[in-house]
DNA sequence: CGCTAAATAGACCGACTTGTCTATCCGGTG
DNA sequence: CACCGGATAGACAAGTCGGTCTATTTAGCG
């Protein structure tokens, strides 16, 4: 037997989501694609935002479990750190990359439901909260301030490659984090 | 008198699609803030996306002009990329900042509207050559990398300060451009 | 086999969207 | 005053959306 109708959804919605984002998919697309009733989304997701809040929050699993296993297999924190954005660079490597998926989530879910808003804040905190670890195991004084930057290269950089439509600009970024880890050791 | 459909129509879209993006406001909305019947917006305009072109074009070069005027009123190329950065912290200080509009277009226009893409396209480009200008100016050997570091500190700090409601992003962005600048010269 | 409970397809609803059409009204000009 | 072109309000069309409901089929199990 397949796998269950809500992992379908899940998986599909997922899928869909970060390919094109929230707004831009509706529910007759997602029940198609999972091959799924339309009552059995209903059954199984109170509504659209809940599948959602499902579907994004595997995303975000996803991609923590993908830092963390970078991170892992890095020699020291810097490299870790580095390895950070070779990442970025897979991601945007992608076919139907089209940016953060979470930057498009708070951009849209931001006035209609705060669960979804929430979301995308932890899953930016999350990534933050690992560059911030990472310099303190780096000795950074201030390591807060150097998660930010680092952070604002990752996004800056997914976003810019979408819309420029090459990696170079997360190529970019990644020599600045090089630059910033050189200079306040 | 007071100033012409047209003109009206496109300050109104511009100030709402910045406030909450392209698809987020619908022309109903726009005509009843501008003032302005129907018929008069699609005699002037031939559809929402032709007024949301006028509209965000409107909002590119004022964007680029305050840059540009940020840059005169400068001592020398590191000061003024200093002052482009301090126009982000006001950009985001405004209470209806929901990030940089262009960033919204290009993830919500890149399927519909190939224009409107272009338009983003090229906002950005215009930003990065701007940076690009003065890194040649600073004497760098590698302006275009610089600007494309920047950018993404741009791009990516505007982003997370709307995510975390906080400028502190840019104000972290900021010193990080000042280490850029002070890395290779 | 027969029963039950779940999953199914698809009609249907109300709200909303962009865009068109029509009938009316208002203001400037001869 | 009479006229006329442009602006007006609002009905309307055609489509999409998320969500509900019903009637039917399917699957599991004693």
């Amino acid at each position: 037997m397949r796998e269950s109708a809500t992992e379908r959804l899940t998986a599909t919605a997922a899928r869909l989501f970060q390919e094109r984002g929230l707004t831009r998919v509706g529910i007759n697309e997602i029940i198609r694609e999972a091959d799924v009733a339309r009552m059995s989304l209903y059954n199984n997701f109170k509504s659209k935002e809940d599948l959602a809040l499902a579907a994004y929050s595997a995303v975000s699993k996803n991609r923590q479990d993908a830092v963390d296993a970078a991170i892992a297999a890095s020699d020291g924190p810097e490299a870790a750190i580095l390895a950070i954005f070779d990442l970025a660079v897979d991601l945007a490597s992608r076919a139907s990359f089209r940016g953060c998926a979470f930057i498009d989530l708070a951009a849209h879910a931001g006035l209609n439901d705060a669960r979804l808003l929430d979301l995308a804040r932890g899953h930016k905190a999350a990534l933050r909260g690992r560059f911030s670890r990472l310099a303190q195991q780096a000795g950074r004084s201030d390591p807060e301030t150097l998660a930010r930057q680092l952070l604002a290269l990752w996004d800056g950089s997914l976003t810019d490659a979408f819309i420029e439509g090459d990696t170079a600009p997360i190529s970019a970024a990644r020599s600045a984090a090089e630059h910033l880890l050189r200079q306040g050791e």
